[in-house]
Parts: C-alpha cells; structure tokens; sequence
RNA sequence: GGGCGAUUAGCUCAGGGGGAGAGCACUUGCCUUACAAGCAAGGGGUCGUAGGUUCAAAUCCUACAUCGCCCA
C-alpha cells in the first residue's frame, strides 16, 4: 500500500481546486473541437444562445448540463461531436440596458444619435458580453468555443439580409397597416407571442350609447372605458333577436356626440356583456378584424406614448391611458351614461421583457406571411422527421402552427440587424436590397432611405442552426453537421424559437433543422415558483458551483429531472448530490490507496472469486442501463442507475467484501481483487464522466496517469459475456444471509465489533455450496463465525433466529436471548408471512388466473407459495422449540 | 372555454398491468485502517375520489376534485 498517495488526497473532495485547472486543460488542449470527418458520424447539437446582456441563471444551467451530458457522452462513443456555441444580440434588453447606463450620464439615445449609440452598445458588448460564455465554462460545458458565434456578426447578418431578400422576393414578407401590440415602455412593437396574458382584476363598465333622434340607449359593455372615444361602431350578433331591430340604425357615441352604425356580424358573443359589442378598430385585435370586415373608419385615439391624442378629444388628450380612463367614467357617470359596473377578472397583456400593459394600436410594420411557411413545418413533425421528446410537446406545437397567424417583424429598435428596405423620398418606392440602394429602381432618385427599424431577434434565432454552421455559403460543416441531432431547450420557448427554426430550416435548406427537440422544464424554487428577480427567490448557479461544486450542481440537475417537468431546487438534493461526489472520491481514494504505485496486470478471469464476477455483472448491468437510457433522453435515469451502481454495489458491497482479500489475502488474491477493483473503477468514471466531469478527470489522472484523459476516452461497450445470472443469484443469497444476521445483531444489541458464532442450517445442497464459497464472506461483514449443517440436529437452541431465503439462521447467545422478546418477534414475522401467503394461494385458487395469466407469472407465485409455506413452517417450528 | 401536466412515505420525487421505491427527514446502534458529506439496522404509504376494462389496476379507460402551466 502507498502512503504517498495516501497523503496527497483529502477525504473531502475540494471541487474548487480541480475545477478551473481542468476546464482550462480541456479548452487548451483543444478537446472540444471537432472537424467534419468522413469516418465517423456526425452528433451536432447547437446551444441555444444566451443573451449577451444575460446571467447564468438556473435555466440555462440545466439546459446547458442536459447537452453537456449528450455531448460529452456522444463524444466519447466516438461521434463526431460538436455543440457550436453563441450568444443572442437580445435588441430589447440590451438596448435598454445601455439606455440605463446612459442615462446614468444624463443623455438619452437619441442625444448620441443612432451611429454613435450602436458603437456604445456595441463596446459595451465587448465589455460585458463575455461574461455569460464565462459562466458557461464554469459549469463545464464542453462546447467548441472556437466556432462560438453571435447572431449579429457578420456571418449571421448576412444570412438575416439574405433570408429576408429571398421570404420578399417570394412575396413571403410585406408592409402593412394593422394592428400590433405596441410596447409603450420599450416603445416598440412586440409579436402576438411576446404578449403574456395575466388574468387581472378590473371592471365591466356598462354604458349607454343612445340611439339617434330617440330617447332609447343600446347598452354596451367594456373594461376598457377609454377606447369608446375611438370607436366607429357597435356591433351585435344578426342572430340576436334584442338588437336585430336596431341594425343599420345609428348611434350617438356618448361624450363626443359621434355618430356611429349598428351593424351585424356573426363573431359578436351574445353573451358576454349585453351582447352589444363596442367597435374600436385601432385599439382591439378583435374590432380591428370587425373594422376590416365592414370598412369601417380607424380613429386612433391613444399615441405610441401611451398618451390620449388629439383624436381624443380636447378634454382628453395628453392624458395618460389610465387616467383618462378615470375621467371618461366620472364624465359618463355625471351625464347618467354609466349603466353599471361589475368586478371581472380578465386577461390582459403584458410585455414579456417589461411587463408594461401592451396597448393594441394600429401601425404600419413589416409582416412574415405564415401560412405557406407553417405548412410544411406542420408536416415535418407530424410525419415525424421531427421528434418531440417527450412527445406529448409535438401538440402544443402542431396547435400554435395551425392556428398561426402572420408574423410582425419589425421592431421600433437601433440594436439589432436593420430592415434591408430602402424608401424613395422621391416617388415612395421601396426596394429590398442586400446593401445601400443608390439610386431609386423606379425613379432614378439619389433621395434614399433606409427603413429606420430592425428585425425581431427571434428572426436571426430562427435561422441559428444553419448561420452558424456557414449557410448561405456552402460550407462542408452545413453538408456534414445539418441536420442537427437534437435540440435541447425548455417548453416555454416550443413558439419563439423551435418553431421557427423548423420553418426556417425547411424554407432555406429544405431539410429539418434538427431530427430531435429535446424538451425539459422549468427549475422552480423550494416552494414551486418560478424563480425571477422581482421574487427575489433565484439560485445564482455561480454561488452554488463555488459552494458545492459544478459537479454537484449537474448532477442534481440531471437527477431531479424528467423528460418535460419541472423541477423544484432544494438544498438538500444539491447536498446529496455532493455527497455522491464525495463518496465516488473516497471510493477511487481506497481505489488508489490501495494500488499504490503498482500496475496491477489485467485481470485475469481464471483467479477471479465469486465477489469479482459478481461485481463485473452488476457493473454490466450499470452499462447497458445507463446506456438505453441516455438513448431514451432519460438523462435522469442514467444518473440514478449509475448512482445505486456505485453506492450501493460497489462501495456497501464489493469495496467491502474486497478488504479482506487486500488486508490479509495471499499476494496473489490482493493482486486479483486490485485488478478487479481498477477495472470497474475505470469502467464507473467513464460511465459518470459526462454527468460529473471535473471529478472524474480529476480522479482518472491519478488512476491513469499516463493515459489520455477521460473526455476523449472511450464510452465503455456492454459486455454480455460479462453478465452472470447464477453469480447475481449466489450474491443475493449471501447478501440475504448477511443482511439477516446483522438485523437480529441489531435487535438482539449485540455490538457490532463482537464476533459471534453463526450456525446456518441450509436444507439444499446447493445452498450449503454457496455458503461454503461465500463463508468468508459472511464472516467477514456479519462478524462471526460460521458453521453450515443440513440437519435439524444442529439448532441450537439459546439462540437468535431469522430465515433468510430458506437458510435458517442462528446465533446462539446464550442467556442473552430475551426469549420472551423473540417469541413475539416470532409472532410478527410469521403473521406477516401468512399474510403474503394467503394472497398467493388466493391467486393460485383462482381459476381464471390459471386459465389466463401467463405460464412465467403462474409459476412465479407457484415459487412464492413454496418459499413462503417452508418459512412459516421454519418459523412455526422455531417458536415450538421456544416454548420447551 | 380548450389543451397539457401533476396528485405515490412527514418533505421532494422516481416508477408503471402480476411482491409499493429512492433521497432527505425520523428512530436505534456505531469515529469499523475510503468516506461522520460516513457505516449498519429499522419505523412509516387503503399510490387524489368514484366508476369501468381485466384472471389481476397505483399502473389502462371514463368522470370528478384540487393544484400548476399553456392557449383563447
């Protein structure tokens, strides 16, 4: 045995000191990269980029630790494995970082002009752009930094200008007036999707709208007071036999005396409300689509301020959406035009990036047609070139697609890729170009301009699996890498970007961008919330990296997942799975301590014992399990086998049953049981390398020092030869036994250092053959001293008794049997047995199970009954002999 | 209103037609020459409710309840 390493290894496992030196030794040493490579098949997986302005927060830890595992995995089966990297120019929140930065100095964006404001962003990017691929290291992920790309640099741009060029000339994007949802906070228009309904407490406001020349009123009812003093209609329902009379008549808009139709439209809901709807068409989705219908006038009468205009109405304008809302109704309640009002809960939008109350408004913005596009991304999934795993997602993507409605992509932004649309000031022609449009296609102007907004980000997102990888060039890393293998992202982002990308994909390389969207939940806080700033309840997975470990934040993030749900974080999980790489150091410490400075030789199969053959089944078992399951995306259930694997088998079982062949064995029983220990070691650390990278490096250099380091070592194959039912079964028998005597040593108080004397009466020979092979064994972790006998004659009676799997135990004590406490523990457990047995011979009366339940399962509860019924008997005959 | 998910031990969650599992917590005993971030032994659950299918249901089907998420 070595002392030296014995010295040089704590028995806590400091993960902050290994970490940072092995991440550094893998990006260094060029371990992540890899090169299109005709002899081995190609396993792509591109990260979802983060935005650059962002922090690593929980979110991006699992998402990224769930492709780090593939990837590392993948790698190490030999693919050719790449996982391209890259942050998101993100143009709302960068932009409005840099606009608070800014404003710090007391200047605005518009002080600096646009030019002068993209260079400030974009030095500010240089600056803090960094600091979430940072991060990202820290956690160990082992993607390919030297292709990490960023969706507005060149590369990128120009497919973006491309993609755009190629959807209008196709007719797939046009400019047009219609209602959007206007941030009034990011002063921008967002998507139909980046609108978060809420469900929030308001008012049915009931008004009276009369009806021209008579002293009659229609009631309507509204939430939104305010927008009355923009509406050209109101409509009802032609089936609606209250107000069929009233079509075609006109109405006298209260407070602004307009006069405005009846009119009939058959989406109007006859029961909500009164049924009379009010008709706002530059401030409602739903009016504007009624507008359209029946061309109605479009008055506007609140600004991009989200400030009343003058449409409004001297009275009004200038005020706020919400305070004007006050006034209308103080206004209509004093001309006794306010019916009503009634509490309801009704969903309104929000922005998602700032969470203002989005406001309709009717604008003129650049549009993707979505129809043509959806369709064959519908048909990819459905006919399964795309799989959704879990597949229950597949749905919910198929139900957005179908009713999909076309997308608004121009934003009221400077950061971000501009939209490649030159105006004439001349003659108003709009020409699309690739650059600057010098002269007017129509006119022959010089007078140019380009559109002053830029795209939606999700419009550079959407092309990311093939921007990244060269596209519109040809570039072998497109003809080798795409299609990706798999996506991997949370649920909550199947619309903005999975979706797009597969329309994306088919509408530019005609092919899927991925054959597989691996789905995953959200990381919820102890109590199931959501984690967000404004709770102040997120987990900073930095603090917990320099607490535990990264090792020990992948791990709990890969075991306390399924496929699709969320998980909640406890401390205590994050404590277990420290634990567990804490418990894997100290088994590769007695591992090492043990080896010393020896090179055991392989093992050679002729000297192993039945603890070794046993062992390497078991660790077959480990591989083939862990392997389907990573196959399956069950990530989770990898980490668990591997964790049981290690826990319970090799450290409670074989590290033990191992000791005394290495204390007190001959030289050449350590030498085997060295061997074997090495081997399954080996095996273990590449099994866990991509769910605990940093520590399974760290432990295989000083395993293999000289070898080649784990990440590029291979994936262990499965063995079958290896696996062993009858040795699996003769262990169990063992551990059967060992386990019943260290119980009733336990029961009976007697101290654990206190060697006993066993007798096991075993009625087979077969059993009595395991007993004298594996005596050793129970000698050793149940400390006593065994005697095997066939016969009855051989009990003793002053002694502990237990059965385990038809081996009779017994441990004579003496005077120390409290035989009053035995029999009722007798009682107990035969109590307990005649319970099991009377279920199975329940079964086994059953004449329909006999007719209809398969033979394997009939013979099965056949088996129990025999075992079961030999039990009690033993018990029975115990207790007789007790009562003597 | 529609869809999806969840409901299993005190807590957090796996499992999934044929003997109810894990981690944490709890009880008892142990500093046993890898590990007290540990070892050993235990206690604890009519698997949300009601029906149905089946020889057999925690598991499949239907309805309902509660919670959560998404869409309208």
């Amino acid at each position: 045995m070595s002392d030296r390493i014995d010295r040089t290894l704590p028995s806590v496992y400091n993960p902050a000191l290994v970490e940072t030196k092995w991440y550094r030794f893998w990006e260094q040493g060029k371990y992540f990269g890899v090169n299109a490579d005709p002899g081995r098949e190609p396993f792509c997986i591109v990260m979802p980029p983060p935005n650059v302005t962002g922090e690593l927060h929980m979110g991006h830890a699992l998402d990224n630790t769930l492709q780090d595992v593939l990837i590392r995995w993948r790698r190490m089966q030999g693919y050719a494995a790449m996982w391209l990297p890259g942050t998101d120019h993100a143009g709302i929140a960068t932009q409005a970082r840099v606009e608070a930065m800014l404003a710090k100095e007391g200047l605005s964006r518009y002080d600096l002009g646009r030019e002068k404001f993209l260079e400030r962003v974009w030095l500010w990017k240089e600056e803090y752009g960094n600091r979430i691929t940072e991060q990202l290291r820290r956690l160990g992920a082992s993607c390919d930094w030297d292709r990490e790309r960023f969706t507005m640099d060149p590369g990128c741009s120009e497919a973006v200008k491309e993609v755009f060029l190629r959807l209008y000339a196709r007719g797939l994007i046009y400019r047009g007036s219609y209602i959007v949802n206007w941030c009034p906070h990011c002063r921008t228009v967002i998507s139909d999707i980046e609108v978060e309904h809420k469900d929030t407490a308001g008012h049915l406001y009931f008004i009276k709208y009369a009806i021209k020349d008579e002293n009659r009123f229609v009631v309507i009812a509204t939430t939104r007071p305010e927008t009355m003093l923009g509406d050209t209609a109101v409509a009802v329902n032609p089936d609606d036999g209250r107000y069929r009379h009233l079509i075609g008549r006109v109405l006298v808009l209260p407070l602004l005396r307009r006069e405005i139709p009846v009119i009939a439209d058959t989406h109007v809901d006859t029961d909500f409300g009164t049924g009379a709807l009010k008709v706002t068409p530059a401030h409602d989705p739903y009016d504007f689509e009624i507008g359209q219908r029946h061309q109605l006038p479009t008055v506007k009468v609140i600004g991009p301020d989200g400030l009343m205009t003058a449409e409004a109405g001297n009275r009004y304008k200038g005020l706020d959406r919400l305070e004007c809302r006050k006034l209308v109704v103080q206004d209509l309640e004093a001309q006794g035009l306010l019916a009503k009002v009634e509490d309801l809960d009704h969903a309104v939008g929000h922005c998602y990036r700032c969470d203002t109350v989005v406001e309709p408004l009717v604008s003129k913005q650049w549009f993707v047609r979505m129809k043509p596009l959806a369709e064959p991304a519908i048909k990819a999934v459905e006919d399964g070139r795309v799989e959704f795993v879990p597949e229950r997602f597949k749905k919910i993507y198929l139900n957005w697609l179908e009713n999909i409605r076309d997308w608004c992509i121009s934003r009221q932004l400077w950061w971000g890729h501009r939209i490649p649309v030159w105006y004439c000031l001349h003659c108003g022609e709009a020409a699309a170009s690739q650059g600057e449009v010098g002269e007017c296609p129509n006119c022959g102007s010089a007078r140019l301009e380009q559109d002053a907004d830029v795209l939606d980000t999700w419009f550079s997102s959407a092309l990311w699996p093939f921007s990244t990888l060269g596209w519109p060039g040809e570039t072998t890393e497109l003809a080798n890498f795409y299609p990706t293998s798999v996506l991997v992202t949370g649920r909550d982002i199947i619309f903005f970007w999975v979706a797009r990308m597969i329309f994306m994909g088919l509408g530019f390389m005609n092919e899927v961008p991925f054959r597989k969207v691996f789905i995953h939940g959200l990381v919820l806080d102890a109590l199931g919330r959501k984690m967000s700033k404004s709770l102040g309840n997120g987990v900073d997975p930095i603090d917990v990296i320099e607490s535990h470990g990264a090792d020990s934040l992948r791990f709990m993030l890969v075991t306390g997942n399924t496929p699709g749900n969320d998980l909640r974080f406890h401390f205590e999980k994050l404590e277990g799975a420290r634990n567990f790489v804490n418990k894997l150091w100290n088994a590769s410490r007695f591992v090492l301590m043990n080896l010393g400075n020896e090179s055991p030789p392989a093992p050679s199969p002729e000297a192993y014992e039945l603890a070794d053959r046993w062992i390497l089944s078991r660790c077959q078992e480990a591989v083939a399990k862990s392997t389907d399951a990573l196959e399956a995306y069950e990530l989770g259930e990898a980490a668990r086998v591997l964790y049981d694997f290690v826990w319970d088998e090799f450290c409670d079982w074989y590290v033990e049953l191992v000791k005394t062949r290495l204390y007190r064995g001959s030289g050449e029983e350590a030498a085997t049981a060295k061997a074997v220990l090495r081997e399954v070691l080996d095996g273990t650390l590449r099994l866990l390398h991509p769910v605990i990278p940093f520590a399974t490096e760290e432990i295989w250099s000083l395993l293999e020092p000289e070898a080649a380091p784990l990440i590029s070592q291979p994936w262990p194959e499965a063995k079958p030869d290896l696996k062993d039912p009858a040795v699996e079964e003769e262990m169990r028998l063992l551990i059967d036994i060992i386990r019943a005597v260290r119980h009733i040593r336990a029961e009976m108080n007697v101290p654990p250092g206190k060697r006993a004397a066993l007798v096991l009466i075993a009625p087979t020979k077969e059993a009595r053959d395991v007993i004298t092979r594996g005596k050793a064994y129970i000698e050793e972790l149940a400390a006593g001293t065994v005697s095997v006998a066939a016969d009855a004659a051989a009990k003793p009676k002053h002694a502990a008794h237990a059965v385990a799997a038809g081996v009779e135990v017994f441990i004579p004590l003496g005077g120390l049997v409290d035989t009053g406490r035995e029999r009722a523990r007798l009682a107990d457990e035969m109590a307990a047995v005649a319970t099991d047995l009377a279920r199975v011979e329940q079964k086994l009366k059953n004449p329909g199970f006999l007719g209809k339940a398969p033979a394997a399962v009939v013979a099965k509860e056949r088996g129990k009954q025999i075992e079961l019924t030999r039990k009690l008997e033993v018990l029975r005959a115990r207790s007789a002999m007790l009562e003597e």
